[in-house]
Order: structure tokens, then sequence, then C-alpha cells
DNA sequence: AGCACGCCGACT
DNA sequence: GTCGGCGTGCTC
């Protein structure tokens, strides 16, 4: 649904009545309008609430209001009586909701706040990261052609506005979006709204702005209730109809059949239902159509659609270890804080590890946690590193809870599915969901656990646009509100959270497998650098006998190597040239399938070169190992053997993962192949044996958690080896095997290494001693890249200076130019800062943040705990 | 972000 | 003289 406001109208704003202040100002709303760049009071403006709007205004209502010479869509953010020291204020144009529904409440308003604070980005981007697209809505010019044939007559169109024109009279509709225009025409948004104003001068076209509303949920007929008592004078056919629907099976039962299914099952036409209803034989509502609902109740046919929340029917009996977990996790749950007095200041969170060896039964744990907090009346989020890797998790959440109860929010979900998931959580009909990251924003009500599986996974954080968040630190925020339970569920907890864990008394500890199973033996086989390629190199014989040996006896085999595609280096023979992306300063993988060289980083990609690009000489040296190549090695090998890739290039269709894995569980391959995609969460009883082949160059990286990612990865992947009643083994083939990692991992010893890593961590003021900031700044010029970053670095310091703050508290280490040096034709520059102050040092961050004003062409940005420093 | 105002160069 | 370029600054 749209409105039209036509901004053209001569009694239109510019008459602006509004701001004689001769009546005085009633109530005042306070409203974040949707114009980026507007960091001023924070985007919050004030406007006077018109009569006719006073009883409408909530918080979390879209509205219009008049912003600058146009109009803008806006959310309200609070109301508030009017103060002497108000500016002169306009007033709020309309409600953009016809249902004048909230998006939002007061505390998620504020937990937005928070989080704009935290990141020091305006709380608008925030807002639109947290929303689904589809609900906010939005605001466009159109452009809408009134003349088909004009008189050329003193008219001469040249250049920009005669193609402006051209594009507009041929385009088949009346109306087109001045943003689609602009594209099209390739011009700056200004300049075409120029071009068309001037369009617009001459009678031509006209010029609206058009607000959208938040998509609506659709609804569908249901048959709620049949009274046999009104059948009597009913028609003999519609006696018939009548007595065939009281024949259906279920769905009556649960008072509710769909009108529509149900004529076409009886075989007639909702007409009739319509007339029988009329006669008050049966009764007919209109209800949502839960888009996402449809979608589930397709992915898990078989799955209850209601299961009341106290009913008691835990399919499994916890272990004691499992309800030792569990009784202690509830002990630690604060008690919620009322509705009306909650708040960011007044709430606290109870953030409790749950460390757990792989095959503990962590996730039985969580789903007692979660049954006890829907006992309670609260609801549940449980956030997963990725759903598609989750699927199984999903369907012992729906199957326990029920397919109404339940919302699984994933990157695949239409706009519509989103849109109702929203509404369900919003309204309090559902109650648990599950998703990865995204998901802290879902507005759950109540809530009251928090569960975050496999909670040392870096894709909690994200690190591409702003708001960089991190959902644990999110979680923790909302928890907080309301005095909700997080429970960060980890075989390898990151040393941070087991840090700070430790320190509370927070951690609970799962050390039993179940059943009491034995975890995997670790075999580390050494294997030297250049030689992997060799004849036997690849594979080195223990590890090679360890794969015959399970050939024979028709047992699986996990083969891990941490790199895509077939050759993983081009170089040149005759001048030592390394084939690089034209883009990036990364060296290119051929894929040779397809024959193409691609570039990882940036996704470039171009047919597999035959000459040097320095020299051009065709003495190419192919060499590196990547999964493509050795699967085809493997095949070489082991001719009889059945195998199985899985890494990113397999991941191509939509659920190729799901197949792949289906395939190796069904026993359909003795071989998987992949990267570390194949070392979560895979419960394969058969698989005794894993080979880790490529786990050196994880190593290397220059990151601070280069060593914890190497560890938890050797330590998930041993995990899948032995998980059934056959003990595992397990080999890791490396160069360095006198590396400490290396040595904790194959001992299975997270305690060691989390002293280890801790020690090296105090010894470098990493984390958890520090809150890290990382700077990046960006050009495809590297002179301004250079000049940018240098000012930045210098503004820094001087305001630490100013503010007199120890530069032993708050070190700045740099700037230097970023490990990957150049990514799709920006260089970048990078400044790492370790907090050692606490709140002072991250609002001096973030403050300076929101200060900074980029020159032409230079991105900056900053990371709020910066987790990858490439 | 837009869109003003505002001050400089090439055209009728 | 004016149209039109894009450099600062404000939007309740």
């Amino acid at each position: 649904m749209t409105t039209q406001l036509d901004l053209l109208n001569p009694s239109g704003p510019d008459s602006s009545p509004d701001l004689a202040q001769a009546e005085p100002v009633g109530q005042v709303a306070e409203v974040l309008v949707t114009v980026h760049g507007s960091q001023q009071g924070n985007g919050v403006f004030s406007y006077r609430v018109p009569g006719f709007l006073e009883q409408v205004l909530v918080v979390g209502l879209p509205v219009l209001v008049p912003f600058g010479k146009g109009q803008q869509v806006g959310y309200v953010t609070a109301l508030r009586g009017p103060s002497p020291d108000d500016p002169p204020l306009k007033s709020v144009a309309a409600s953009l909701s016809d249902t004048n529904t909230p998006l939002f409440d007061a505390n998620y308003r504020d937990w937005i706040f928070e989080v704009s604070q935290y990141y020091g980005v305006a709380p608008l981007v925030v807002l639109e990261t947290a929303l689904p697209a589809r609900m906010v809505s939005q605001g466009r010019w159109m452009v809408e052609q009134l003349v088909v044939n004009p008189k050329l007559d003193n008219v001469v169109l040249t250049g920009d506005l005669a193609r402006c024109w051209e594009y507009i009279d041929a385009t088949a509709s009346q109306v087109v979006s001045l943003r689609g225009l602009a594209r099209k025409l390739t011009l700056k948004l200004g300049r075409c709204k120029q071009l068309v104003q001037r369009l617009a001068r001459l009678g031509w076209v006209r010029l609206h702005y058009e607000t959208t509303q938040a998509m609506a949920v659709p609804t569908r007929t249901v048959i709620t209730a049949l009274d046999a008592q009104q059948a009597d004078g009913l028609s003999k056919r519609q006696r018939a109809v009548f007595d065939q629907l009281a024949a259906l099976p279920e769905g009556l039962a649960m008072g509710l059949i769909d009108a529509a299914q149900a004529a076409k099952t009886v075989g007639t036409t909702p007409a009739t239902l319509r007339k029988l209803a009329g006669t008050g034989a049966i009764t007919l509502k209109e209800c949502p159509a839960w888009r996402d609902m449809a979608w589930l109740s397709r992915q898990f046919p078989d799955a209850p659609v209601n299961r009341p929340p106290d009913s008691d029917r835990s399919p499994v009996t916890l272990s004691e270890s499992q309800q030792a977990a569990v009784t202690r996790l509830l002990q630690a749950k604060p008690d919620p804080i009322q509705a009306g007095q909650a708040s960011v200041q007044a709430g606290q969170a109870s953030v409790q590890v749950c460390y757990g060896v792989t095959g503990s039964g962590k996730t039985e744990v969580y789903m007692a946690l979660a049954q006890a907090s829907l006992a309670r009346g609260e609801s549940v989020l449980i956030l997963v590193p990725e759903i598609s890797l989750t699927a199984h998790l999903a369907r012992r959440v729906i199957n326990r809870f029920g397919l109404s109860s339940v919302c699984i929010w994933h990157s695949q979900m239409s706009e519509g599915e989103r849109v109702d998931a929203w509404h369900r959580l919003q309204s309090g009909q559902a109650t648990v969901a599950i998703g990865a990251r995204s998901a802290v924003f879902l507005p759950m009500q109540r809530l009251g656990l928090v569960v975050i599986d496999e909670a040392h996974e870096s894709s909690f954080k994200q690190d591409q646009p702003d708001p960089r968040y991190d959902a644990r630190v999110l979680a923790e925020q909302r928890a907080r509100q309301r005095g909700a339970l997080v429970v960060l569920g980890s075989a390898t907890p990151a040393v941070t959270q087991y840090h700070r864990g430790l320190a509370e008394g927070h951690v609970v500890t799962l050390s039993q497998r179940f059943g009491q199973r034995a975890l995997a033996q670790v075999h580390v086989v050494p294997n030297q650098l250049h030689r992997p390629l060799l004849p036997g190199g690849v594979i080195r014989p223990p590890l090679h006998e360890a794969i015959l040996a399970n050939l024979a006896n028709r047992q699986q085999t996990m083969l891990c190597l941490n790199r895509r595609g077939f050759y993983t280096l081009v170089e040149c023979q005759t001048c030592g040239h390394l084939a690089q992306c034209p883009q990036c300063d990364v060296a290119v993988t051929v894929h040779k399938a397809l024959d193409v060289v691609r570039c990882h980083y940036c996704g470039w990609q171009a047919k597999a070169p035959t000459n040097c690009r320095d020299c051009a000489s065709d003495n190419l040296s192919f060499g590196g190992l990547g999964t493509q190549r050795l699967e085809n090695e493997l095949g070489k090998l082991y001719p009889s053997a059945r195998i199985l890739r899985l890494d990113g290039d397999a991941m191509q269709h939509r659920d190729a993962h799901q197949r792949i894995i289906g395939a190796f569980e069904r026993g359909e391959a003795d071989i998987l192949v992949g990267t570390q995609m194949i070392a979560k969460g895979l419960d394969i009883p058969n698989t005794t044996l894993v080979g880790v082949i490529g786990i050196d160059r994880m190593l290397g990286l220059p990151d601070y958690v280069s060593e914890e990612r190497t560890f938890q990865m050797l330590t998930q992947v041993a995990g899948r080896a032995g998980r059934g009643d056959l003990p595992g083994l397990v080999i890791i083939q490396t160069t360095q095997p006198e590396h400490p990692v290396i040595r904790r991992a194959a001992g299975q010893d997270f305690l060691g290494f989390y002293e280890d890593e801790l020690a090296r961590r105090k010894l470098f003021a990493f984390p958890p001693f520090s809150q890290l900031f990382r700077w990046v700044v960006s050009s495809q010029e590297e002179a301004q890249a250079h000049a940018f970053m240098q000012t930045l670095a210098l503004g820094l310091r001087h305001r630490l200076e100013r503010e007199g703050i120890d530069p032993q508290a708050v070190r700045l280490l740099g700037p230097s130019p970023c490990a990957v040096g150049r990514v799709r034709g920006y260089y970048r520059l990078h400044l790492l800062v370790k907090n050692m102050l606490g709140q002072p040092g991250h609002d001096l961050m973030t403050d300076y943040y929101r200060t900074i004003t980029p020159s032409d062409g230079v991105r900056c940005l900053l990371d709020v705990d910066a987790l990858n420093l490439l």
C-alpha cells in the first residue's frame, strides 16, 4: 500500500503554517529520521504531534515527517511534553502504518541506542540492520509521464535532458522511480532530479514522493466450527457438503481447517462455504497465513504443530552430568526484571560458559533449559554459527516445542517469511527463535534464555558493513535488559570467554562423553614443507595405511584440507613471478574443472593462464594442494574408494551441503574430502578415521586468534572421529609437529592450550587483557590512503594526549599496511588499538569515529572488538 | 544522504 | 549577464 503526497502542490510545505507557533505545543514526538549522515542528535528530531495523531503515536511507529524541504520516513522514538528549549517545531505529517502498530517497543529502542553507542555508528544504521527490509517504510521519488507526444516547438532537448526524456517516453509504464532512472542513465541522483524537474516545469512529467508501508501479512480463511443444529434448514446439496466437512478427519479437532483446501477436498467452491457460513452451520474466520510457518511445515512435514510448553515429553533422559549442568545453569538464572522497570542499567545478565567436550550432549542441555524457560513464560533465543549447518538442531527444537512456537531465521528466507516470523515473535505467538548472527535482532518478548551454540565461532562477529557487531556482545546486552540467562556452549570455548567464565565462577563443565565413549586417539605425523606433492607426499605412510585399513574394514574416513581449488600456486619458472589477482594482493587458485584461476578474496576469475603475465614465458609451474586436487590424488591412490568432496565450491547449489552430508551419512562414500566445513556438527558413527592435511597455513596467519582457531579446528575435526561404538583415530600431518598448539590439540588438552594461550595473550596484551579496536583506511589511490591514515593516527594521538591518557593504557600499534595490502583495487592500511582502560578508552574510540569525515575516495572504518586482523 | 546557498569559469 | 560546476552546512 502506498501513500502519495504531491510535493509540487502550491499549498504544500513551502507555505509551512506549521512554524507559526500561535497555538501552544501539545505533545512532542522524537523521531528518528531515515536520513543517512545526519549524526547531529543521533539523527533524532523533535516534532509536534497534531491533534489527529494524539491517540495514534507510540514508540516504534513509522511516520512521515517534514524534513528540510521535503518529507522523510521516520520512527517515533519517544513522546514527551514541550520544552522551552525546543526550536520551532514542525508537525508529524502522518502515520505510516495503516494498523498503527509499532515496529518495536521502548526496551528495544533503548537497546538499539546502546548498540549504536557501543559501535560508534548512527542509530539508524543499527535499526536498518535490525529490521527486515520490507518492514521498514521507505520513501522514494517517482516520475510520472503526463504527456505522450509533446509539441517540440520552442523546446530543444539536448544531452542528458534528451536522454532522460527519451527513457521516460520509451518506458512502457507511466511511472518510474527516480532512483531507477538515475541508475539506467548512469547519472547522479541529484543531477537526475534536476533534469526531471525541468521536464516537470514543461508539464511533461510530474514528480511525487511515495512511501511504502510495511509488508502486510496475508490472510486465509479457515473453518473454525461446525454447528449441526443449524444444519437442519440446509438444502440437500448444502447438507451433503456439510456432512462431508463434518467427516473430515483431524483439523476440525484443532478447530482449524483451511477453507480453500476443505472446499477442494469436498468437491465444492469457497463460495458455497461462504453461503453455508451465512446460515450459521459453519463458522469462517480470517487468520494470518504465516508464510514462514508454511515454509517450516514444508521442511518438517512430520513435526507437530502445537505442543504446550509445560507438557513434559522429554524424549531423552539426561545423563548425570547433563542433569547437573542443567541444575547449575538454572540456578544461575537471574530474576526477571518486571516490565516497565526494565532498562539498560537496571538489568543484570548471567553469562555462563557451558564447556562440554564434543559428544557430551550439549544439545539436550539446551533443550532442558529452553523447556524450563518456556514453562516460566519466557522466550528462548538460540544462536548458531550458521543455520544451514544446524538442520538437526532446528529439527529437534521443532519436534520438541512444535511448529507454531518456533521461528527459524535463515539467510534464504524471503522477505515475506521474515516479516511473518517477526510478527509471530513480536506478538508473542512464537516463543523460540533459532538463527545465525542476525537473529540477535529478533523481537523476542519476555526473553528468558539465550543459547549461543559453538560460541567460540568467529561467524558471530560481523566484519563486513557497519555495524560490525558481535552477536555475543549484543545478546548479553539484550539479556541484561530483563535478566535473562546467556549460555555460551562450546567444546573449545574462546580464551576470552573461558577466562571471564573462570573469573566470575560461571563455567559449567560437561566432561563425560555421552554413553561413556572414549575420545579419539590422535597421532601427529611430520610432513616436510616442500614434499607434499612427491609420490606418497600428500598422504604420508601412517595416514595411507590407516586409510587402507579403514577401506578394508568398510569404515569411513574424513580428510580435512583447509584450501579450496586444485592448484594453489601458479609460478613462472623463468622469472619467478607468482600469479596474483589483478585487484588484490592474493595468489590465485586454479579450479581445474572450469579451467579458471580465481581469487578467493574478491571472487575475480579468469581463464587459466598459459603464459606469465610479467615475462610472457610459457614455462609456468602449477603447485600447491587444494581440495579438488586432493580428491583427484585420492582417486589415483585408492581407485576402488568412493570419494565425496564438500567445500565452498561444492556448495554452489542450494541443498548441496545437505545432499553431500546425507550421502556420506548413508554410507554412500568411503572418503569425504573437505575444508573445515566438514568439521562442524557432523555425527556419523561409522567415521572412524579423520585426517588433517593442511593446517600449517592457518597457524601462520598474522592474526592474534590464529593459534586459537587452529586449536578449535583440530579439536572439532577430531571430535568427528569415533562417534559410534568404534574407536576413532585422528592423524594430523603437519610441518610443525612440535608446535605447542598442535601438541595440545593432539593431547585433546583444552585446559593446557588455554593456559599457554592465556600467557601469550598476556604477554602481548591481547584480549582478554585488552579490548581491540582496529581502524582501517582504504583507497584506490595508495597515497590518499596513506595521507588520511596519517591524519587519523595523528588525530587519535592528540586526542589521547589531550585527555591525559597513559599511552600504556591505550596503546596504538601502527599504522601499517594490512596483511592483505590490497583488496578489490583498494589499498588498505590499519591501525590497531589495545584498550586497557575500559569504558573511557572505548568511548574515546567511538566518539572519534563519529567525527571522522574521510576525504573523497577514502574509506575509513572502525572495528570494535576486532577479530579479523587481515 | 539530499539539498540548499554560494562563489568561480564558458557560453547565449 | 546566466547557466552550471561542485565546495561547506543544515535539516526539528
